[in-house]
RNA sequence: GGGCUUGUAGCUCAGUUGGUUAGAGCGUGCCCCUGAUAAGGGCAAGGUCGACCGUUCGAAUCGGUCCAGGCCCA
């Protein structure tokens, strides 16, 4: 048997065509390989056998996928197969997915998994649909968390060492774990441009980054101010929105009264009071040093009240709705200090504001600050009345702006107080500064109460400390000032996009909500904060002349490009400022002011960096245009987590629209996150998160991708070991299904042996089932609705093909005669299910189509030799408008009846599907015989016999059932069926199925196992039926 | 706290413009086959459609409130 398999195989190989993933067939025929068939238990009662045509094949039941998949992606390496699928692709329409650059740093996660093989199938898909679909990985390079990562691990060497020799560090950290990511990518069967991606860090790169940049300035958006900014003081960086995790902190909750100095006092309420305070709350009393106002609401009303204190009489001012909380605080707090108190008469803020009142700075010396109007203000918590310090918070600054106050901020990089706050307080941290100020507003009588409170709290994301607001010089891009060239802000041309879809020059976003979503943010947003204070990462390419004066222009901007594009922004460190910009001129560069000014070898270069998003924000310029993959944005699609909405989606908008006015993408897809089994957030400290790398090591790259792509991703997705392991069932049948159509069709040669299924058999239905879930499927694959396309295609593979048709198939499969126009016809269907099938998988299946396809018997010469570079199968329109154009026609007149034999494949098939079923509940039945009834169940269908009883005049059911008596027969997987008409049936039903248990009633035939009343008829063969005979006679007649 | 979003059997998903006893596959239980065999087949159980209140003759479907998640932000 085996010689004769392997003979064949020989012969196939010879006869078809030798490829590539021979080594997977000839690795499955080596002795002792499981073969399919392979004779067992030979007995001297199963003589028949080796007259059966049992199913065949090399491709093995166990997927082996980890020893597997790695030999299939060396092949696909050694073979170039992207390079042969891009070249056989060339000159076809293009699909660009433009790949959203993971952060080199650290393995591959379970979502960067989701994510890249998502993208890996969108491209798959476009590619086998005939488009020419490159894929360009890219990596983020720069950045906070990896020089936080290397500066760690360097310790305090860190310090000692120039941003140069660090930036080496960071280069060869980033590059180890793109290259690493690189393996895990590819390890999961992802499939593009791995030996060129694209990496942020590379000196064209970069200068490709500086070419957008300099398009902003031209633009004229591009601006530098003092203002604070979260800032971190273990980094002594600024912090980008991005790089901030809220959580839980206890700060000092601080109620303080300062004393009014001046202002109409008398117009208030009660007249003027002795002693009176603006009572402000804050839970940073750091921030008090820099106070420089204290902002009301215009709208809200405000109350004076008066108090006895055991220190005396003072009045405090203090919103009305406050009033109760903030007292009954005090009363709780201070019983001994708090003897009575009354409010004496209430005012507006717009009041209060009109009698400007002025205050004693609580913290500085003759100093005098006054009141604000905000619209901030709120009455949820605090006295109404907002503490101001315009260097340590956003909304102060903006205040601040409005009404000509200082920017001051007396914090130094490193948290510690500089020499203008007051002297108790000098070179303390912030956070020794708390507990000072505290002491020191009791000290004056100024406290009026203060307890600890826990908060939501702005922390570093990546050294998980506080962080705090400190006015620093920084960069932005503003988004509201109209850009020179198209009069319209960042804002307002992102809100445009928003507005529009695709076709009308704006975007699509699938999910739908995601344009909600965006629009929501791009309406709040701030001006974009681009510089950071570290040393990995592109320079802002500035210079400062001696009296402090920046140099940049578009034209300077792009000297240092050039530069960069050569030696790479290590030049910012390694050259001198005239070596950078030796293609400089200012004195030819129009858009410099003060040209004289600007001697270039006295310039010295700034030291901020570029926020790294700015840098991903590029890409679209960096890669889609500069590798030629577009000749201008949009390009067709970006699809990442739902979180870059905030992120890379945005960021590369509005780039895009500064510097060539469209967005950067048609369409952007967006994935939910992977949760837990419970549906709770993934995380190391709850010990539910998964491993991909484990995964892979466990069960292989297909699961993996199966599983992805079972998921509805545009909501969060489940994951969990257990949830993973369930496709690895639906894995295993699947394979099952194409390895039994393989062996099905082991002496089926496509080219020779088609036969059209007969009119009224399975087959035709099979083809039928098999060109709707093509079309489904494709429908699905063209919605990027991969977890539709996969229940599609598994559903397809458990209940169409397995327990439906092949079972059904299996007598005439294996006891027919092998040239039998009756088996043929089935194999013509099942080689196209099989063919269809392992395309119709390959985007998903990757590697286990790929063996597949290479195990397919006699595939047709003109198919390529890998499945990659095959097209995904068209559905037959015929077929499907055969289905449709015979929907039921009209009844006859007189009964009511349809002619259901000319209704159409849809309705006998769902018919006949009916009958089945009442079929195998009866056989069930008689399978589990009540308790107490002597007969033994049945155990094998063959053993039964089917009688359809069809009632009186029921002609066209009579007919339905004569005309597919055999197939129902097959598909009951029964011994015989049998047909009778004009009976009486109870209820006024029109069929009964009856089945009977036939084991005393027909012999069984040792060939097909069936019992049938033809059993014993022939002469020569006595223990066969009348079609096993037939069978043997010829067989006997071909050996001849 | 705000914006966006999710909640249908143990799991993954269908449920068309509100309309008869809410479907499928998997899983589970029981059974069969042993010529797909570390496979294959059959039958069955399983849901107050997150909760509550409305609109309606009628709600998984429309409206409101709440509860529990997720992302982004404060």
């Amino acid at each position: 048997m085996f010689d004769s398999f392997a003979n064949f195989i020989q012969a196939g190989r010879q006869f078809c065509y030798t490829h590539p993933f021979d080594f997977l067939i000839n690795s499955a025929i080596q002795p002792g390989a499981t073969v399919m068939a392979a004779r067992k238990n030979y007995s001297p009662e199963n003589t028949y056998k080796d007259s059966l045509n049992l199913p065949r094949t090399g491709f093995d039941m166990k997927a082996n996928l980890l020893r597997k998949e790695p030999e299939i992606q060396a092949r696909w390496a050694k073979d170039k197969l992207y390079a042969r699928i891009r070249a056989d692709r060339e000159g076809e329409k293009r699909f660009i997915l433009h790949d959203g650059p993971p952060y080199a740093n650290g393995d591959i996660h379970i979502g960067t998994a989701l994510n890249k093989v998502l993208k890996d199938m969108v491209v798959r898909v476009k590619n086998m649909e005939g488009f020419d679909s490159p894929y360009v990985p890219g990596w983020d390079c720069h950045g906070l968390p990896i020089e936080q990562k290397v500066t760690d691990e360097l310790g305090s060497k860190a310090r000692t060492m120039s941003p140069s020799e660090i930036r080496k560090q960071c280069q060869a950290y980033a590059d180890q774990f793109a290259k690493r990511q690189s393996q895990q990518f590819q390890r999961l069967g992802v499939m593009g441009e791995f030996e060129d991606p694209y990496i942020t860090m590379k000196p064209q790169y970069e200068a490709d980054v500086l070419e957008v940049f300099a398009r902003l300035v031209e633009q004229g958006v591009v601006y530098r101010q003092l203002k604070p900014v979260h800032w971190s003081l273990e980094n002594r960086t600024a912090l980008a929105d991005a790089e901030l995790e809220y959580e839980d902190r206890a700060d000092p909750s601080i109620y303080v009264g300062f004393p009014v100095i001046g202002g109409k006092t008398q117009t208030l309420p009660g007249g003027a009071a002795e002693n009176l305070m603006l009572m402000i709350w804050t839970t940073t009393p750091w921030t008090l040093p820099a106070n420089l106002a204290v902002a009301v609401h215009p709208g809200y009303v405000y109350s004076v009240v008066r108090c006895q204190t055991s220190g005396g009489p003072v009045a405090y001012v203090i919103a009305q709705s406050r009033l109760e909380a903030v007292f009954a605080a005090i009363k709780a707090k201070r019983p001994d200090w708090l003897k009575d108190y009354k409010a004496v008469g209430t005012l507006t803020g717009k009041q209060l504001l009109d009698a400007g009142l002025t205050y004693r700075q609580p913290l500085l010396e003759n100093v005098t600050c006054p009141i604000v109007p905000a619209d901030y203000v709120t009455l949820e918590d605090g006295t109404g009345l907002v503490h101001t310090a315009p260097g340590h918070g956003l909304e102060d600054y903006h205040t601040a702006v409005k009404h000509g106050l200082k920017i001051y901020c007396p914090v130094l990089d490193d948290g510690r107080l500089d020499q203008t706050a007051p002297e108790f307080l000098r070179g303390k941290t912030v956070w020794q500064a708390n507990p000072l100020v505290i002491e020191h507003l009791k000290a004056k009588g100024l406290m009026v109460i203060d307890e600890m409170i826990t908060h939501s709290y702005p922390h570093d994301w990546r050294s998980k400390k506080p962080t705090i607001f400190r006015a620093t010089e920084q960069w932005f891009i503003s988004v509201d000032k109209p850009l020179a060239e198209r009069k319209k802000s960042l804002r307002e041309l992102a809100l445009e996009v928003c507005r529009r879809t695709a076709e009308q020059g704006g975007a699509d976003f699938i999910p739908s909500w995601g344009r909600n979503r965006i629009t929501g943010m791009l309406d709040s947003r701030p001006d974009w904060c681009i510089s950071r204070q570290r040393s990995w990462g592109l320079p802002i390419p500035a210079f400062m002349n001696s009296a402090g004066n920046i140099l940049m222009t578009p034209a300077s901007v792009r000297a240092v490009a050039a530069v960069f594009a050569h030696h790479g922004s290590d030049a910012w460190f390694d050259l001198k400022p005239a070596q950078i910009l030796h293609g400089y001129d200012p004195r030819k560069d129009k858009d410099l002011k003060n040209q004289a000014e600007f001697q270039i070898d006295q310039l010295k270069t700034c030291q901020d960096i570029f926020d790294v998003w700015f840098e991903s924000g590029s890409s679209w310029h960096a890669v889609a245009v500069r590798r030629g993959l577009v000749d201008e944005v949009p390009v067709d699609l970006y699809l990442e987590g739902s979180d870059q909405h905030r992120g890379w989606f945005q960021l590369s908008l509005l780039p895009a629209l500064g510097a060539v006015g469209k967005p950067p993408f048609k369409a952007v897809v967006t994935h939910g996150f992977i949760v837990d089994e419970e549906g709770r957030k993934m995380s190391k400290s709850l010990g539910n998160f998964v491993s991909v790398i484990d995964q892979l090591n466990k069960r292989g790259a297909d699961v993996l991708r199966l599983y992805i792509a079972s998921l509805n991703y545009q909501d969060d997705v489940r994951c969990s070991d257990a949830l993973i392991a369930k496709s690895e069932d639906a894995y295993r049948k699947i394979r099952n299904t194409l390895r039994y159509a393989s062996g099905a069709c082991f002496d089926f040669d496509p080219a020779h042996h088609c036969r059209q299924p007969a009119e009224h058999s399975i087959d035709l239905w099979m083809r039928m089932e098999l060109h709707e879930l093509v079309r489904d499927v494709r429908a699905a694959y063209d919605a990027c609705e991969f977890h539709k396309a996969t229940r599609l295609l598994y559903e397809f593979c458990t209940v169409q093909a397995s327990s439906i048709y092949f079972s059904a198939v299996k007598d005439r499969l294996y006891c027919e005669h092998p040239r039998s126009a009756r088996r043929r016809a089935t194999q013509t269907v099942l080689h196209e299910l099989l063919v269809t099938l392992t395309r119709l998988l390959a985007p998903i299946l990757v590697h286990t189509c790929e063996e597949a396809w290479a195990h397919i018997p006699f595939r047709d010469i003109k198919e390529p030799h890998s499945v990659h570079l095959a097209a995904l199968p068209d559905f037959d329109e015929e077929i499907l408008r055969f289905v449709q154009d015979m929907r039921p026609e009209v009844a006859d007149q007189a009964t009511g009846e349809i002619e259901i034999l000319q209704a159409g494949p849809d309705l006998i098939w769902d018919r006949l599907l009916e009958l089945r079923s009442d079929g195998l509940a009866k056989l069930e039945a008689l399978r589990n015989p009540a308790d107490g009834a002597d007969a033994e169940g049945l155990k094998n269908p063959l053993d039964a016999e089917v009688v359809f009883k069809v009632a009186k005049g029921q002609d066209s059911q009579a007919k339905l059932i004569q005309t597919y008596l055999r197939e129902l027969e097959d598909m009951l997987g029964a011994g015989f069926a049998s047909i009778e008409t004009d009976v009486n049936l109870p209820e006024g039903r029109k069929v009964a199925i009856e089945v009977l248990d036939s084991r005393n009633k027909y012999k069984r035939c040792a060939r097909s196992w069936k019992r049938r009343p033809d059993v014993g008829a022939d002469k020569d063969y006595p223990e066969l039926s009348a079609r096993d005979a037939d069978v043997m006679r010829q067989l006997a007649k071909d050996n001849k």
